[in-house]
RNA sequence: GCCUAGGUGGUGAAACUGGUAGACACGCAGGACUUAAAAUCCUGUUCCUGUUAAAGGAGUGCGGGUUCGAUUCCCGCCCUAGGUACCA
C-alpha cells in the first residue's frame, strides 16, 4: 500500500476517542505534568492555519513528556462568552448561545483533524452554567475579602468587621480607596447598618464605586484598560471616551507588588515579562505637601525626583483636580473655566494627537514652598493626568523637559539645581553633580540628597517616600448581555450577595440584545428578573477576562458540582507547568490571572502562588497575499490580460488579489484562474518561461485579501501529519511568520520517504528481524539525542530537519531492521502521531500502544568515533581539541602535543590553552 | 522618545557554552527512468574572478573593538517587528 493520509488519519483519530487513550486521571505514581493552551474563542470564521500552531507545539510536548513517563494533563475548552456571538445576535436576534454551539461544533471538528491528544473528556466552557457558577462564586469571595497589607494577603471582611468592632479603623492597613472614613469602636457601633455596607465597600476586593471609566458608545459598555489601543476599542476601534459611572471594580492594585516580584520566581519570555513590569509601572518617590495657608489645606504631589525641590518654579495641577474651582481667584476664573471646558472636550485620541502642545493656564492662587516657603504659581494644564499619582505635580523645569517647554511656554523661571548641568537648549535630569541653589543639601551628591531632602520634609510632617504603581484598578463590569451574570442585588441602593445556594445565577432570556429605552444594560429587558422575586439583581455582566482568569483549576477537576475544583485535585496538578499562548494577553488575561490565582492562594483554595511555571508565546502566522496584474488599456481601464510578475514594468498594470489558493510556489494555476471570477473566463496572459508568476506581500489573513488558508484544505491534500510538521518546519515557534506553502512538498516526501523504509517497491509491508549494523544504531541515536533535546528547548523546526536526515541516511542505508524502525517511529509520534501508530502497529505491536510506550533510552557510544574534536581537560588546565578517533588518554596528549613540531614552534615555552584540529590536523594552538 | 526582540543565499531557515557559516527544505539548472506525464532517484546550486576545471578572493545590516579565531562577546550607528507613552 501507498502512504494514504487519508485513510489512516481518520482510522486512527476514531480509534483515539472511541479508547480515550488520552483520558488523563490523577491515580497514578507517575509524576505529573500539566500542559495549557490559551483557549479559544470559537469565533465564527473557524480555524485557520495560524491557529493551532501553538496547539500544535503543546500536542507535540505533551506526547513527549507522556512518553517520558510523566502523567499528562493536557486539556481543551472555549472562552465562549464575548462580543462576536452578542453583536452576531443583534443584527439577526438569534440566541448568542446557539451562534456559539454552532462555532464551537465547527472547532472541534477542525480540531480533531489535525489529531491532538486532549483530554476531551474534561473540556469546559466559560459560557456553560455549570463553569460560570464557579466564576460567579469566586466573584462572591472577592467581595467578601479585604486586603491586609500587614499580613500582605486578602483576609475575610469579617476579620476587618471585627476590627472595627474592636478598635475601630485605627492600625488598620488595607489596600482600599482613598476616601474610607476615620472612626473609633463607638462611631462604627453608632453607624447605621447601611453606613457600615457602604464603608465596607471601600475596603472589598470587588466593589462598587463611581469612577472614571473608558466608556464605548459603539459598543455600549465600559471598557477596562487593556482593552483600549491607542485611544479606541480593541474589538472594533470605535472611539472610546471618559466617563464617571458606578461601576464594579477588582482592587487588583492591592497585589501590584506581588504581580511585579512574582515575575522574577517565572520562566516566561523576557519581553513578555517586561510588558508586565511596564503595566505595573512602580515608581519609587515621594509625596510632598506644598501648603495653601489661604485655605488651610495643601496641595499633594508625586515626584520621583524629591532631590530637585529647590527647583521647583510652579505647581501644575490636572484640570479635573478638585482643589481647582477652591483656589482659581476671581480675575482668572474666566479663563480657568474656558480652559476646563476644552480640555473635557478632548476624547483620548485627540488628547494624545496634539502631545506636543504646550497648553495650560494661571489658576491666579499661590502655594508656598515646603523648604523655602516662597510662594509658587499654582498652573492647571492637561499634560498632568488627574488619574496619576495625586494629580498634582512640582514643576522642575531645570530637570524635566515638560516642565522646560511649559516654563519656556509662559515664561516662568528656570531654576539650575546642580553644578553638571546643562540648561541652555532643554531640560537636564542628569544626576551626576553637586546641588546648587538648593540650601541644605548644596554639595551634595544624588545618593546623599534624596534622604536629606525626605528626612527634612518628614520633620516638618510636608512629605514622605512613597511608592506609586501605574497600574488601575480593573474595571469589571459589562454593559453588555453575553457574560456572566454579576451574583449581586441591590436593596436601597447597597449591592449584596445572593445566596450561594442560588447559584448559578441563570443569564435571563431577553427579547433584544440591546440596552434598553432608559439606557439601562440589556439584562434590564428580562421579566420579573429580581432575587426571590423582590430586589433587582446587577444588571451589567462579567467582562471576558472572568472566566478565563481561573479556567485551568476547572481542567483540574471539571465536573465537580460542590466545588470549583476538588481539593485533591488542586493539590495533585498545582499549577500549569508548561503554558503556551500569544503574546497579546500580556496586560490582560495574564495579569488578571495571576491577581485571581494569589486571590485563591490567599482564600486557601490552593496553594500556588504563580499559575503559569513556563510560558511559551508562538509567533503570529500572517496571511502572504498574492498578485496578479492586469493591464491597463491607454485611457486606464482594465483589460483582460495579465502580465507575469517580472514582466509587470514593461506595461501599465494594477495589482488584483488573487486566492493564494490557486498559486502554487507563487506560480499561477491558469484553468483555477479562470474560473475563480466569471470575468477572468477568457482572461489572456503573458508568460515567463512558460509560466505565470505572481506577485506576493505580507499582510494579516483575511477574507478581503484572499489569503486566508483553512487547515482542513491542506490536511484534505497532505493529511495531518504533514501539517504538523510543516508548521513547525516554518520555523522557531515564538517568531511571527506569514504562511506560505512554498516547503510542504519536502515535508510531504520525507513522510512518504519513511512509509517507504517499510515497505518494497511492490508496496508490500517488509521488515527484518536482523542486528542492525553500527552505522544503522548512530542514525538511530543521533536523532533519539536530538529530539530529546530540541523538545526540551522548544526547538521543534531543527527536529523536523533533523527526521528527514535520519530518514535520508536510513534510505542510503537501505534499512528496515525492526530494532531501529520500532524506536525511530517512537521518537516520532509527537510529531506525526498517525502515522507512528500506523507503522508502530504494521510492526506487529498491539493497537494503539505507542501512545503508552516508552521514549527509547539514548547511548552516546553509537555516536562516538567522528573526527572532530572534543575537549580534554591535560594539567587541571589546558583544553585541547583533538580527534576522538585517536581515542587517547591526557598523557598520550600531552606526548603527542610536544611530539608535534608546529606545535612546539608556538608553545615557546609558554602552556598551551587549547589547540584546534580540523579535520585531523592541527589549525591553531591557543598559548 | 523609551523598553524588548530581531537583521545570515533567490526563499523558509540551521549553527545549543566563541571553533570548517549556510545543515535541512523549497525553488532553480542539468541528468536517469518513461512513448509522454505524474511519481521517484541522481548531480549541481552564497557571491565574485576563472572558458569548463584547478585555484583564489569576498562574505552573517553598517563602522569599530576584544580574541589565534566572532553570526556568537563589547562599543557606536542604521533598519524591521512588537509593546508603551505628557506616568511627574
Amino acid at each position: 500500500m501507498e502512504y494514504n493520509h487519508k485513510v489512516i488519519e481518520k482510522g486512527w483519530q476514531k480509534f483515539w476517542a472511541e479508547n480515550g487513550t488520552f483520558r488523563t486521571s490523577e491515580s497514578t505514581d507517575k509524576p505529573k505534568y500539566y500542559v495549557l493552551d490559551m483557549f479559544p474563542y470559537p469565533s465564527g470564521a473557524g480555524l485557520h492555519v495560524g491557529h493551532p500552531l501553538g496547539y500544535i507545539a503543546s500536542d507535540i510536548f505533551a506526547r513527549f513528556k507522556r512518553l517520558k513517563g510523566f502523567n499528562v494533563l493536557h486539556p481543551m475548552g472555549y472562552d465562549s462568552f464575548g462580543l462576536p456571538a452578542e453583536q452576531y445576535a443583534i443584527q439577526t436576534g438569534q440566541h448568542p448561545a446557539i451562534t456559539t454551539e454552532v462555532n464551537i461544533d465547527r472547532y472541534r471538528e477542525q480540531l480533531d483533524n489535525i489529531g491532538f491528544s486532549f483530554d476531551w473528556s474534561r473540556e469546559v466552557r466559560t459560557s456553560d452554567p455549570a463553569y460560570y457558577k464557579w466564576t460567579q462564586w469566586i466573584f462572591m469571595q472577592l467581595f467578601h475579602a479585604w486586603y491586609n497589607k500587614d499580613a500582605d494577603k486578602a483576609e475575610s471582611i469579617d476579620t476587618l468587621v471585627n476590627r472595627f468592632e474592636q478598635t475601630g479603623s485605627k492600625g488598620v492597613n488595607a489596600a482600599c480607596d482613598e476616601d474610607v472614613r476615620i472612626f473609633s469602636a463607638e462611631e462604627w457601633a453608632a453607624f447605621m447598618p447601611e453606613q457600615q455596607l457602604e464603608e465596607l465597600l471601600k475596603y472589598r476586593l470587588a466593589y462598587l464605586r463611581e469612577s472614571t471609566v473608558n466608556w464605548c458608545a459603539a459598543l455600549g459598555t465600559v471598557l477596562a484598560n487593556d482593552e483600549v489601543i491607542n485611544g479606541v476599542s480593541e474589538r472594533g476601534g470605535y472611539p472610546v471616551e471618559q466617563k464617571k459611572m458606578m461601576q464594579w471594580s477588582m482592587r487588583i492594585t492591592a497585589y501590584a507588588e506581588r504581580l511585579l516580584t512574582g515575575l522574577d520566581t517565572v520562566d516566561w519570555p523576557e519581553p513578555l515579562v517586561e510588558m508586565q513590569r511596564n503595566w505595573i509601572g512602580k515608581s519609587i518617590g515621594a509625596t510632598v505637601c506644598f501648603p495653601l495657608p489661604q485655605l488651610e489645606t495643601y496641595i499633594e504631589v508625586f515626584t520621583t525626583r524629591v532631590d530637585t525641590i529647590y527647583g521647583v518654579s510652579f505647581v501644575v495641577l490636572a484640570p479635573e483636580h478638585e482643589l481647582v474651582s477652591a483656589l482659581t481667584t476671581d480675575e482668572q476664573r474666566a479663563a480657568v473655566d474656558d480652559y476646563i471646558a476644552t480640555t473635557s472636550k478632548k476624547s483620548e485620541l485627540d488628547r494624545m494627537s496634539d502631545v506636543k502642545a504646550v497648553s495650560g493656564v494661571f489658576t491666579g492662587a499661590y502655594a508656598k514652598h515646603p523648604l523655602t516657603g516662597q510662594d509658587v504659581q499654582i498652573w492647571i494644564a492637561d499634560y498632568v493626568l488627574a488619574g496619576y499619582g495625586t494629580g498634582a505635580v512640582m514643576a522642575v523645569p531645570s530637570g524635566d523637559q515638560r516642565d522646560y517647554l511649559f516654563a519656556k511656554h509662559f515664561d516662568l523661571p528656570i531654576i539650575p539645581i546642580s553644578d553638571s548641568q546643562d540648561i541652555s537648549e532643554a531640560a537636564d535630569p542628569n544626576k551626576d553633580g553637586r546641588y546648587i541653589n538648593s540650601e541644605i543639601i548644596n554639595g551634595l551628591t544624588y545618593e546623599q540628597a534624596v534622604p536629606a531632602v525626605i528626612d527634612q520634609l518628614q520633620a516638618l510632617g510636608l512629605g514622605k517616600g512613597k511608592i506609586n504603581y501605574r497600574m488601575r484598578d480593573a474595571i469589571f463590569g459589562r454593559q453588555r448581555y453575553w457574560g456572566e451574570p454579576v451574583p449581586i442585588y441591590f436593596k436601597d441602593g447597597l449591592p449584596y450577595l445572593i445566596d450561594k445556594e442560588e447559584l448559578p445565577l441563570l443569564l435571563p432570556e431577553v427579547d433584544k440584545y440591546l440596552p434598553t429605552e432608559t439606557g439601562e444594560p440589556p439584562l434590564g429587558r428580562a421579566h420579573d428578573w429580581r432575587y426571590k422575586g423582590e430586589n433587582m439583581y446587577e444588571l451589567s455582566t462579567m467582562p471576558g477576562w472572568a472566566g478565563s482568569s481561573w479556567y485551568w483549576f476547572r481542567y483540574m477537576d471539571p465536573q465537580n458540582p460542590n466545588t470549583f475544583a476538588s481539593k485533591e485535585a488542586v493539590d495533585y496538578w498545582k499549577s500549569v507547568d508548561l503554558y503556551i499562548g500569544g503574546s497579546e494577553h500580556a496586560t490582560g488575561h495574564l495579569l488578571y490571572s495571576r491577581f485571581w490565582n494569589k486571590f485563591l492562594k490567599d482564600w486557601g483554595c490552593q496553594g500556588e502562588e504563580e499559575p503559569f511555571k513556563k510560558l511559551i508565546n508562538q509567533g503570529m502566522i500572517q496571511g502572504r497575499s498574492n498578485f496578479v496584474y492586469r493591464i491597463m488599456d491607454a485611457e486606464g481601464k482594465g483589460t483582460n490580460k495579465f502580465v507575469s510578475y517580472g514582466l509587470k514594468g514593461d506595461y501599465q498594470t494594477m495589482a488584483l488579489h488573487v486566492d493564494v489558493n490557486i498559486v502554487s510556489n507563487d506560480v499561477l494555476d491558469l484553468e483555477k484562474f479562470k474560473a475563480f471570477r466569471p470575468d477572468f473566463a477568457d482572461a489572456e496572459f503573458i508568460l515567463e518561461d512558460g509560466k505565470y508568476h505572481c506577485g506576493h506581500e505580507v499582510e494579516k489573513m483575511s477574507k478581503s485579501k484572499f489569503n486566508v488558508v483553512n487547515p482542513d484544505d491542506i490536511i484534505e491534500q497532505y493529511g495531518a501529519d504533514t501539517l504538523r510538521l510543516y508548521e513547525m518546519f516554518l520555523g522557531p515557534l515564538e517568531q511571527s511568520k506569514p504562511w506560505n506553502t512554498n516547503g510542504i512538498e519536502g515535508v510531504y516526501k520525507f513522510l512518504k520517504k519513511l512509509w517507504r523504509l517499510f515497505h518494497d517497491a511492490e508496496g508490500n509491508f517488509h521488515i527484518s528481524n536482523e542486528e542492525p549494523t553500527k552505522a544503522e544504531y548512530k542514525a538511530l541515536h543521533k536523532i533519539i539525542k536530538k529530539v530529546e533535546d530540541d523538545i526540551e528547548r522548544f526547538s521543534f523546526n531543527t527536529s523536523v530537519s533533523a527526521f528527514m536526515i535520519c530518514v535520508n541516511e536510513l534510505t542510503d542505508l537501505k534499512c528496515n531492521k525492526i530494532k531501529i524502525l520500532q524506536d525511530l517511529v517512537i521518537v516520532l509520534q509527537p510529531y506525526a502521531p498517525h502515522i507512528a501508530e500506523e507503522l508502530w502497529c504494521l510492526m506487529g505491536q498491539p493497537k494503539g500502544t505507542i501512545s503508552y510506550a516508552s521514549y527509547p533510552a539514548f547511548n552516546p557510544e553509537y555516536l562516538v568515533e567522528s573526527e572532530f574534536a572534543y575537549p580534554v581537560s591535560v594539567n587541571g588546565k589546558t583544553r585541547l581539541n583533538l580527534p576522538l578517533a585517536l581515542d587517547l588518554d591526557a598523557k598520550e596528549v600531552e606526548d603527542l602535543v610536544l611530539a608535534n613540531e608546529e606545535v612546539q614552534r608556538y608553545i615557546d615555552g609558554k602552556p598551551i590553552r587549547k589547540i584546534i584540529f580540523v579535520k585531523g590536523k592541527i589549525i591553531n594552538i591557543v598559548i
